[in-house]
DNA sequence: CAGCTTGTTTCCAAACGCGTAAGGAACGGT
DNA sequence: ACCGTTCCTTACGCGTTTGGAAACAAGCTG
């Protein structure tokens, strides 16, 4: 899952990204509503967190332009304390949720969460593909029965993969997935952690998962 | 399943009733002790959640009024953050579970489903990782049968690690149910607090129970 | 087959995350 | 007020992970 933060306390901003990233959520954060809307516009995000008050283009306007373009993007307010007149005008402008400061993290995670399976009916936190199993929440991949341990790149690319079985991604689409939309598009990484997660994963079993298609980009099982 | 829920801050108590009836509980929702503690003598509730601080009668008082009276029916107590010698009290006065606010619905409804689980099978206050056991009344916490004492902090680190063994936590994730929300994300007590219990809980014993997922956080048991 | 493109494997330095130790502040009991 | 415990912060060493690059192998194409 991807999204966008939009908030200008750098602090809560540092935290709550720190914190959405330890769940699994890949964050771009930004402090500059300007900013905002511009990736929110080019950028397939899978939904926005915006607060109201910020420098540059604010999160309702941000909000209500998105939807005169009938971009219908989940999106989460963030508001302060008691400015309940403006939680009502951004439900009304189609914001999916909002939520008061300062709050959890995790919860923010939760209604992240709650959002986006409302917009496209999510799964659990099991995922499987033949006999590769990954626990979301025990952050645990087995194949055959046999754990596998995996480094956090190593793991989110095969989650990555792992959503979306048979499908073939390409390799900067799997760059802006896993890593982020500002990599170097001339280096070889996508290739290089293909190659350790094969090792980890097909090396000494029959049945490889992983399957390249030449000229094209990986998908996993399905062929 | 039908339970009672005491809470007088009025936004919570329907947000809360909301949650859990989307999960089938059916809930009466009162802000009134007198009035809870007059429907609890009359309906046979399957459970009662109840506030400590409310006005009318307290939960404290109700629970120990049902006790008297020689009713079992599940009782957790709903407790604002930091007040460990209520906690205490409840589980003496024979509450069956106890919650800091604020607090997610969903786990809510989680530990009224084992609370009223366990109504008919038994073992209460006792949370079990292997051979890792923690008595939430007695507060004390054993391993392999030998007694272990915990600080006050540990001994919490330890208890939300227990309620979801094998479940990864992010640092963030336990700051903020452990500790609090307003804290320093630079900081690195968990991973102190961390090494503090693997010394007491983990050393000399072959199997460690406490595992580092690298660029996550960590989880207790289950592998 | 030769040459080009595309993918695979190996290697390395730098960065990062975790474990650990040590010290001072705050708390609690005597 | 004193002392011991608990709590939090700071700092540093170490091993793993990471990203980049370059050598190597495998498909394509003419």
């Amino acid at each position: 899952m991807r999204i966008l933060l939009l908030e200008d306390q750098s602090k809560l901003l540092s935290f709550a990204k720190k914190g959405l990233e330890e769940q699994g959520v890949q964050v771009d954060a930004v402090s500059d509503g300007d900013e905002a809307w511009e990736m929110a516009a080019t950028v397939p995000y899978d939904a926005l967190v915006l607060d109201i008050m910020v420098p540059g283009r604010d999160g309702l306007s941000i909000l209500r332009g998105l939807r005169e373009k009938r971009n219908s993007v989940p999106v989460i307010l963030l508001t302060a304390r008691s400015t309940l007149p403006e939680k009502i005008e951004g439900l009304n402008l189609g914001a999916d949720d909002y939520m008061t400061k300062p709050f959890f993290v995790e919860e923010l995670a939760a209604r992240l969460r709650t959002v986006v399976r409302r917009q496209s009916g999510e799964a659990s936190h099991l995922l499987r593909v033949e006999d590769l199993c990954m626990n979301l929440l025990e952050r645990k991949v087995s194949r055959a029965g046999e754990d596998v341990d995996l480094s956090t790149r190593e793991f989110e690319l095969l989650e990555h993969l792992m959503r979306s079985p048979g499908r073939v991604f390409g390799r900067m689409q799997i760059y802006e997935h896993v890593w982020g939309y500002n990599m170097d598009p001339e280096t070889n990484l996508v290739e290089v952690y293909i190659q350790r997660l094969r090792s980890k994963i097909d090396k000494e079993h029959d049945k490889k998962l992983i399957r390249t298609v030449r000229g094209v980009g990986y998908a996993l099982g399905g062929g």
